[in-house]
DNA sequence: AGACAAGTGGACGGGCACTTCCACTTGTAC
DNA sequence: GTACAAGTGGAAGTGCCCGTCCACTTGTCT
């Protein structure tokens, strides 16, 4: 505008050639992230992309916005998912599929399935896909106890539960039984059925469920790999900063 | 015995020192692996048994011995669990009190959570409780099958599937919501109830429960933390050697 | 064509954990 | 008490990954 070189560029306010980068980078993310999860070493995705680790990091500061970004329209599929499952007419057929279709989601990204079990209070772009979700899931499942086929007992955060479990079947025996998962969630399912329900010890609190998504959020900052105990500092240590800025206990994926 | 000085000590062929710090080391690495999982350094270990990391290393050369060594115990109440259970005179209760137990000693012990789901071939000292363990689970299922409790198509592949859910769970709220794991073996256990049980798609094969276990033995030799991705190299690459050695496909905690 | 902001890549310093190695200590047998 | 095998600890070499920094290149505007 005003200085004699100001390279406006198209629509994002990049340099073309920029823009162009970045969606490599996006792109070469996506599949890195798929194959290996969301540990892939940064310089393996700056590789498959073309491009430098500089220009990664000049792009995506930290590991979170990378995956805020590679999995953004995943997160709005998700999201369409439950929506979905809202428009069949049968509301208890409609809730297995959007079961299954979500655990199938998962297996077919190693990033995805731990993106679904932890939440990003950073990622803006998350937070439309995810409300929209809950609140259509929220619906989905009174409608299905209505029509009397779902456990009445069944509670939102039996999802975010079902997912880790399925979770957990894919990281051990997704390689080697790429279809083991189907059978895990037939078990799920038929466990969900009301007919023959029996009571469930107590579901995790809702604020339970919203911290521990949030423990990967490691992946923010200066991350440790593994996923599992490094994340959070070790473990141990109850006498922990105990959360300041914990607020939001609406769980699930809506933060 | 011939040499003039030939130290022979107590019970172990140890000096008695050595004997002393070596089950400080395996005292120090139960703990450790409960509180943090397999992946804790090396170090920590030593650091916690009071010896230096030298001495660690001339007793256990490889993770997976220290692994083996530390939770021989355990692997024995793991297999008294089973030859309990089938003293329950009630078929029915004694498979669901045995699940309930096995998940719950994964509750209780981070690294226990990944010894059930892989197996070591290396390790002879798991070997009997192994054996043992998938015999009387075997004939534990046929029990609560015959009783007309347990469906039909219940297999013995399905209990090592579980069990990887059940870790997938507990490492991702076990610390948030400690007793989450309850209501989900919960609902695991009213769905292998035979009222009302529905079709369900096919197990996986004994091979590929053997094969995925064998997954995280990378922790024999140069491991690679993560216990996820990074472990057996990098998830790519179809075109690996073909695991030559690979016999024993009777699975579960038979190797 | 010229000039400059924007963009780039990869070398580099830092940290962590794995293992090995060896000079030093200690227990044991005589 | 002495001698020596057994045992010890931690320093040092290696490898992996992170994240920064800067000299160089490239696109864009005039």
């Amino acid at each position: 505008m005003s200085s004699p070189t100001a390279p406006r560029a198209s629509t994002s306010g990049l340099r073309v050639d920029a823009e162009r980068n970045r969606q490599r980078i996006v792109a070469a993310a996506r599949e890195a992230f798929a194959e290996s999860g969301l540990d892939v070493p940064m310089e393996d995705i700056a590789r498959r992309a073309g491009v430098g680790v500089g220009t990664l990091y000049r792009r995506y500061p930290t590991r979170a916005d990378l995956v805020a970004a590679a999995f953004e329209v995943k997160m709005r599929a998700y999201a369409d998912a439950a929506r979905q499952a809202l428009a069949d007419p049968d509301p208890w057929h409609g809730f297995c599929v959007y079961v299954e279709k979500i655990c199938s989601m998962q297996a077919g990204d190693r990033g995805f399935t731990t993106v679904l079990t932890m939440t990003f209070p950073t990622a803006k772009q998350f937070e439309a896909s995810r409300d929209r979700a809950f609140g259509d899931f929220t619906t989905l499942i009174e409608r299905a106890k209505a029509a009397g086929r779902l456990r009445a007992d069944f509670v939102t955060e039996d999802m975010p539960m079902f997912l880790m479990a399925n979770a957990g079947v894919l990281t051990s025996i997704g390689d080697a039984a790429p279809e083991a998962w189907r059978r895990f969630v037939g078990y799920l399912l038929q466990a969900c059925a009301a007919q023959s329900a029996q009571p469930l010890p107590d579901p995790p609190a809702p604020r339970q469920m919203y911290r521990a998504m949030l423990r990967a959020t490691g992946y923010q900052r200066g991350a440790r790999r593994t996923g599992a105990a490094a994340v959070t500092g070790h473990g141990g240590d109850q006498s922990g900063p105990a959360d300041a800025g914990e607020q939001a206990p609406q769980t699930f994926l809506a933060g």
